[in-house]
DNA sequence: TCAAAAGTGTTCTGATTACACCCATGG
DNA sequence: CCATGGGTGTAATCAGAACACTTTTGA
């Protein structure tokens, strides 16, 4: 039934894709996953991907497979694990699987745009990452790894702010740290240390219509540099 | 001149090894290097890999070419990253990169093995970390980034211990973290800290010969976990 | 004028640092 | 007996947590 590939295995690219979207409580992590249409796991969820192309780099492959399968263009997106166990699929794969994140006003716009031209991709849906289906593959597993590297990112990097628009407040900032951790944070140690960051730069304008207004800040992108280490020069 | 692979990419893997040689200043990081025989990039000094084979998964195939093309076998093992720009290489080719550390005797050990049996593998030779020569294909990128790596995770995780014999003194396991990070560390505070640390099993044997005898720790190799997140349990 | 979020100040605690000091052994 | 590294004590400093407090708006 299966045809083993020629040489040695074929390479895959997949991205596990978060975003914030208004909760409840606060706000959850959410990600889109794809309905399996062929047969290793047909009609079960996966996340999107596809075969890497001949004259494609790596990442250029996540962008492209991301954008094919679900429409969505992501505000960051990182290399997470080269997974190539013998048995996670039937014919031999080596998938290659980065993480992203999207700002959710993205989501909306980006979905707008494709419910309007009628091509809104329907075999995408998005799940609460803490209630995910039955997966297709290793995906579970994938997921759960990408999370705990988000999880653990978060406190060390300022990847927070791939999930917010250009100005945003520090209430705003706050409630993306408290969404990824899970936890309550100090509106007031949480003020300091991220003005301690310099990574924030402070503009003139205010965000109204609530209590009193709050000063929107904007992220300075210069920061940020040294946080991957010498693979920023090289993609 | 350059045939293109049938379907997308060949997939290689390498790996980048540490270990630490008595130095005039303490210790110095030194990997070993195969030089190329064949024609892309030809007596170029080149990373130990190979191809991977259907049958095996990734650590596996890392574990093998190590020791195909270097007789090592290493103490600690883990995924770098995967390189596969389109013009690494004349060919299409992704590279799943290790880095890994061994102890200094058994390096010794294995050479003196292999010299004993008359088959040292003499296109390899070992390099200091910041001495290198002239490297095939984005190797020397790809060294540069394991040792941000491991400069890096030698501060919050225990990975010192992959360079260090069963027994040793506080001060062999701070010599290790002195030559990893290229600076001096107090001895007392850094006594402290280990012992804090709770990975330490300190032993009734001591070291004599010099002046006052140091007492012989063990690590505890129970610690550790989760400090890769979930990926700990797949391979 | 009052509820609630924005923003400031203060205290306490634990970790890190610097460095003075004592201990035990080989030469 | 002394030089040297092994090992302990202690005060200063710094970052983070906890929480009381003031400010400013919409309703």
């Amino acid at each position: 039934m299966t045809r083993t590939s020629s040489s040695s295995a074929r390479v895959a690219v997949s991205t596990v894709i978060f975003t914030l979207r208004a909760d409840a409580d606060g706000a959850g992590l959410m990600l889109p996953l794809v309905r399996r249409t062929r047969d290793p796991y047909a009609a079960r969820w996966a996340l999107p991907g596809g075969w890497l192309d001949v004259a494609e780099g790596l990442d250029a492959a996540a962008s492209r497979t991301l954008a094919e399968t679900t429409g969505l263009a992501p505000s960051y997106l990182e290399q997470l694990y080269a997974f190539g166990d013998v048995d996670r699929s039937p014919t031999r794969v080596v998938s290659i699987v980065y993480w992203a994140l999207l700002r959710q006003d993205e989501v909306d716009a980006q979905l707008a745009a494709h419910a309007e031209h009628g091509d809104a991709p329907d075999n995408v849906q998005w799940f609460d990452a803490d209630a995910l289906p039955d997966l297709a593959f290793d995906h579970a597993q994938i997921i759960a790894y990408a999370l705990w590297r988000l999880r653990n990112k978060v406190g060390y990097s300022r990847i927070a702010h791939g999930l917010l628009p250009d100005e945003f407040t520090l209430a705003d900032l706050r409630e993306v740290y408290e969404s990824i951790l899970g936890r309550r944070l100090d509106p007031a140690n949480f003020r300091r240390q991220a003005e301690a960051s310099g990574t924030l730069i402070p503009t003139e304008r205010f965000r109204t219509g609530s209590h009193r207004p709050a000063r929107l800040y904007r992220y300075n992108r210069d920061v940020e540099l040294a946080e991957r280490g010498p693979l920023s020069a090289s993609p």
